[in-house]
RNA sequence: GGGGCGGUAACUCAACUGGUAGAGUGCCAGCUUUGCAAGCUGGAAGUUCGGGGUUCGAGUCCCCGUCGCUCCA
């Protein structure tokens, strides 16, 4: 019994998220966009999987100061999350059922200690049954119904706020696996509620939830973030107690339109549209499942939806599909979907990438990056689609050879040609194109290729016909072993499946037990690996700031860390990596490494791709309690400074005496170490600007590392960049320090700032208000007056909060020494400042002038100059443009040195072809010619002069014999012709022979060998000797 | 982070337990042929990814590096 709708209830999906977000703005929320899928920030994550990842500092508490999440209390969105790859989600489960994506949006409103259960519940009732009109009697409630043996209380509150709109037999205790939420081992935590719904209605459905029924769902988890959970295991009550609910769109969506699936809505049919489009399968989308999809189509329809979904959100968002870490995943995703395509449903290569735009356009209203470049997705698919086709080529190549041993394993001996050959025969038309058919004893083999890919079975067209059962009636069942499974898939990265199917058409099973063995084994071996390295950094985490907010421990006062003067400070806590010390000391500490935390600091702590400044402190004045101690001036050097939340941790090492909290203490930084970084820093900017100048504006900041002895900056860009463009941006960075332009940084209003023309900001960096503007050129106080001034564009205007020089001459130098791609579509450059650079320039002249000499230089010592200039032009460290110049010149030299050598070579031959010649003469048809020949070392000489003997001579064996004076050994060269050979003198016993008596070795076939001897002295004994040696043989 | 495989002529790939680096395609020249992805003959083209080692001798074996592919974490 439905009650009347008091509001319109939204069905398209735009409208379900817009009044998501619009009932909850109506509620005093913030709208905060969602977060991109990739988490470039957070490398333990990878990807963002749920609505509150982008608010983890909130309920940590750790925001920065001027971050926009400051001051926020209550938020609403909707986030786009990619759940692959973890251990939530197995990615074969996609498609097979309604409801597992990898891709999907969470809609979620949050309170940071604000409301807390009452108003969650009676809001998330009222969006339900009023703005979404649900029928309220379908909606089931869950709640935490305790746990004796965690020792934890039911949730009797959130029930009772329930029962205010729900009758008790439809408000449902549940156990710690379904109703209680962790973060992780420690932390925040609380137990949760969730709203079920039933598709069904007019029933008690009480029963059937949280049980895997189809047609009842949850459709809603609120979380009620209410303890904090210690190393120890305990739980302690939070001060501020917080919300986080998720409710799925694609869910919720498929509830509001009626439909058994989430797939059935209008977030999927039109991509299931454009799917039957570009694939040109014959049949659309049915929506059956399980065994009513016999022939898999709709599962392949689901799989290849969900996973285009996924790619082009993470490509658009920066991830690139690649052989690690995240891009593993998505290489995963994208190869599944592109084999579903393919096998399933027929398409042809490149269809992937064609499914791009449905995505882009009907999503690209709620999430507007998708369309700031969709041909750079639809590229990079394109691109990778193409590359797993040759991955396939390769792998079918070698299951051919797999297969061919496998026969041959079991049965040796063939009539005609062997498997293998019969493989290798095939494989060549695997290359080839079109049709072939190969015909021989009874096997017919008919391949049907297609543009590169060949699909076995079905759709496609690759049909392998008796071959089959040819092998089976002469062998039997045949099994592909589970080690060769296992290798073409973990070497070829060709699907287990897909040899299995391959293998099933030639009558043969795949030996699967094998391969998981196999598998389990590289896990093992992977999982032993991974322990070794331990990170022996100190880290404070979210548990030990907690900890020092309650010691009273003041956030760390960084104002002073930009103007490098030594300032005073007292220590307030120190930190062993384990607990919080009183004191540390030499003894104590010994070589281990400490954290100090001050109340103020002048160090740069590590942030923004900035390294952190280095220093020293030194205790000044003691703690009262301790004066009378004798632990005089303790002194600690700072190798590391970074920020934790507001907290600075200065990470070192004692270096004298002791330091206890409550000292005072004198900081000094390492100045030079600071002046280099700033040089780097500045010269980055510069760098920035010159890229952007010379490649245009294409050009977006992807990475950066500023350290005291380089910089390194990422970019995004096709291709590489020229030596000439280099040469041209490395000159720009030069010019614009010989200017000693005024380097400006003063904070802005963030609103205002970024109307500044030219102004360079990081893409999906989030900026802190107000916002520290650096400026090179002009005053940021002239850039706010006029924002739109067309002259700043000229100019290198960045949000930044890293430490500068005060004007670009201080920089002294700039020398770009390296290019190179580290992504699909991103180059890194690295660069020099300072006397570095001006030592990398000096060394480029040094080389330079080496170059200048050797293209001057005899033809005889050019071998050894180019060696050594190839060394160095490796070895040094040079400016890129330089470097490429000179690579030029190296190459150029090494054709001429190419070209003397083959004219030497050419003379030598021409005189070892003389001297054979009168060898032959002089010999005559002997059956034996064994000769000195004045040759040296020159083996490739002797390999002539042998040619023409054997040619003039065919039917006589030959030895020649030629001193090295230089090397002290004697090079022997045998040869026997088959006649002799038959006879019993085979050329690898012989020269064996001849070479043993002059203390040396050698070997070779029966009809040619080599070997040399090391005694030169014993020559005409060898001659002797070989001829001795041969005529026995040949009597 | 831990494994596996690979890098040879412009391209695609051969080369057995270490023993004179080859083939097809393409290129160049000539011939034949007046046409279309034609035929024949000849030719040029190699730092076998870089460096070190073992060896009489290394494309091949060992070590280091580099690049690409691939699996696992």
């Amino acid at each position: 019994m439905s009650q009347p709708t008091k509001t319109s209830r939204p069905t398209r999906s735009a409208d379900v998220r817009r009044a998501f977000i619009e009932f909850f703005e109506g509620k005093g929320h913030t709208f905060v966009p969602s977060a991109p899928v990739v988490p470039h920030d957070d490398p333990t994550l990878l990807f963002i999987n749920a609505g509150m990842n982008q608010f983890k500092p909130v309920f940590q508490e750790v925001v920065a100061p001027g971050s926009p999440l400051e001051g926020l209390t209550r938020a609403a969105n909707t986030q786009k999350c990619i759940r692959a790859g973890g251990k939530h989600n197995d990615l074969d489960d996609v498609g097979r059922d309604t409801y597992h994506h990898t891709f999907f949006e969470m809609l979620g409103n949050w309170s940071f200690g604000d409301y807390f259960k009452d108003e969650t519940i009676a809001w998330a009732w009222e969006l339900l049954t009023d703005a979404f009109a649900l029928d309220p009697d379908r909606l089931y409630a869950t709640y935490f119904g305790g746990d004796t043996a965690k020792n934890l209380e039911p949730d009797h509150e959130a029930r009772d706020l329930w029962l205010r709109f729900l009758p008790p037999e439809r408000v449902l205790p549940f156990d710690m696996k379904d109703n209680f939420w962790e973060m992780g081992d420690t932390g925040p935590c609380g137990p949760c509620s969730e709203l079920h719904y039933d598709r069904v209605g007019d029933r008690d459905a009480s029963m059937l939830v949280n049980m895997d029924d189809d047609s009842v769902i949850e459709v809603w988890n609120l979380v009620f973030i209410q303890y904090d959970r210690k190393s120890d295991g305990s739980l302690t009550p939070l001060p501020r107690k917080h919300v986080d609910t998720g409710m799925g769109l694609e869910r919720i969506v498929s509830v509001l339109q009626n439909k058994p699936s989430n797939y059935d809505t209008d977030l999927f049919l039109p991509i299931f549209m454009a799917i039957e489009r570009v694939t040109g399968c014959p049949h659309g989308y049915r929506g059956k499942l399980g065994k009513d999809d016999a022939d898999g189509r709709d599962l392949a329809y689901r799989v290849i939806a969900d996973h285009v979904r996924t790619l082009t959100f993470a490509i658009t968002d920066g991830a690139t599909p690649s052989n690690e870490g995240r891009g593993y995943v998505l290489r995963r995703i994208l190869r599944r979907a592109v084999r579903f395509g393919r096998q399933t449903l027929g398409a042809k290569p490149g269809f992937f990438a064609r499914l791009v735009p449905v995505v882009v356009e009907t999503m690209g209203e709620a999430f507007p990056e998708l369309r700031t470049d969709p041909e750079r997705v639809i590229g990079i698919i394109r691109e990778e689609e193409e590359s797993f086709g040759k991955t396939l080529d390769r792998g079918i190549l070698q299951f051919e050879e797999f297969l061919g041993e496998t026969i041959e394993r079991a049965k040796p001996r063939l009539d005609g040609p062997t498997a293998t050959e019969l493989a290798k025969q095939s494989k060549t038309r695997f290359v080839d194109a079109a049709v072939r058919v190969k015909k021989h004893d009874s096997v017919s083999i008919e391949f049907v290729g297609e543009n590169g890919i060949r699909w076995p079975g079905g759709a496609c067209g690759l049909s392998v016909r008796n071959l089959g059962s040819y092998l089976e009636n002469r062998f039997g069942e045949l099994t592909i072993s589970g080690e060769d499974a296992f290798k073409l898939y973990d070497t070829y990265g060709f699907p287990v499946d897909l040899t299995q199917i391959m293998a099933e058409e030639r009558g043969l099973t795949v030996d699967i037990e094998g391969f998981e063995r196999c598998m389990e084994e590289q896990k093992q071996r992977s999982r032993a690996g991974a322990k070794g390295g331990g990170d022996d950094s100190l880290r404070l985490e979210p548990d030990q700031m907690a900890r020092l907010k309650r010691m009273n421990v003041p956030d760390t006062d960084d104002s002073d860390k930009f103007h490098g003067r030594d300032i005073k400070a007292s220590v307030k806590a120190i930190w062993s990596g384990r607990n919080f010390d009183e004191h540390a000391d030499l003894t104590t500490a010994g070589t281990n490494r400490v954290g100090l935390i001050l109340d103020r600091t002048n160090f740069y702590a590590e942030m923004g791709g900035q390294v952190s400044d280095h220093g020293r402190m030194l205790v000044t004045r003691e703690t009262k309690s301790n004066a009378g101690d004798a632990h005089n001036g303790g002194e600690f050097r700072v190798e590391h400074a970074q920020a934790f939340g507001a907290y600075v941790l200065h990470i070192g090492r004692i270096t004298r005496g002791e330091i206890r909290v409550g000292d005072d203490v004198q900081l000094h930084l390492d100045t030079q170490r600071r002046t280099h970084i700033a040089s780097n820093h500045t010269c980055t900017h510069l760098l920035n600007l010159a890229l952007r100048r010379v490649l245009g504006e294409g050009v977006e900041q992807k990475g950066s590392l500023v350290s005291d002895d380089r910089l390194r900056f990422d970019f995004s860009r096709t291709g590489p960049v020229s030596p000439e463009e280099l040469g041209e941006i490395e000159r720009i960075v030069s010019d614009l320090i010989e200017q000693d332009l005024e380097v400006h940084a003063d904070l802005a209003d963030l609103e205002e700032a970024k109307r500044i023309n030219g102004l360079r900001a990081v893409f999906g960096e989030t900026y802190p208000n107000p916002v520290r503007v650096v400026s090179i050129g002009a005053s940021v106080e002239d850039l706010l007056a006029s924002p739109g001034d067309e002259r700043w564009g000229e100019l290198s205007i960045e949000f930044c909060g890293g430490t500068h020089l005060g004007s670009t001459g201080q920089a002294r130098a700039f020398a770009l020494v390296s290019e190179e791609g580290v992504a699909k579509g991103v180059r890194r450059v690295v660069a020099l400042t300072g006397v570095a650079a001006i030592a990398a320039h000096q060394a480029g002249d040094a080389l330079e002038a080496q170059f200048d000499e050797g293209e001057r230089a005899d033809a005889t010592r050019l071998p050894a100059l180019i060696q050594n200039l190839s060394g160095e032009l490796d070895e040094l460290t040079l400016a890129a443009p330089r470097r490429g110049r000179l690579r030029a010149r190296l190459k150029a030299l090494q054709e001429s040195a190419k070209k003397s050598k083959k004219d030497a070579a050419k003379n030598r031959a021409a005189a070892a072809q003389q001297m054979a010649t009168r060898i032959a003469e002089t010999s005559g048809m002997e059956q034996v010619i064994v000769s000195e020949i004045d040759l040296g070392g020159d083996r490739g000489a002797m390999l002539a002069a042998m040619g023409v003997v054997t040619q003039a001579c065919p039917t006589s064996a030959v030895m020649l014999l030629s001193t090295d004076e230089d090397a002290g050994s004697v090079s022997v060269l045998g040869a026997s012709p088959k006649a002799c050979v038959e006879k019993g003198l085979k050329a690898g016993d012989w020269v064996r022979e001849v070479t043993g008596i002059m203390g040396g070795k050698g070997g070779g076939k029966a009809d040619a060998a080599q070997g040399a001897g090391r005694e030169v002295g014993k020559l005409s004994e060898a001659i002797d000797a070989a001829r001795r040696f041969a005529l026995a043989r040949l009597m």
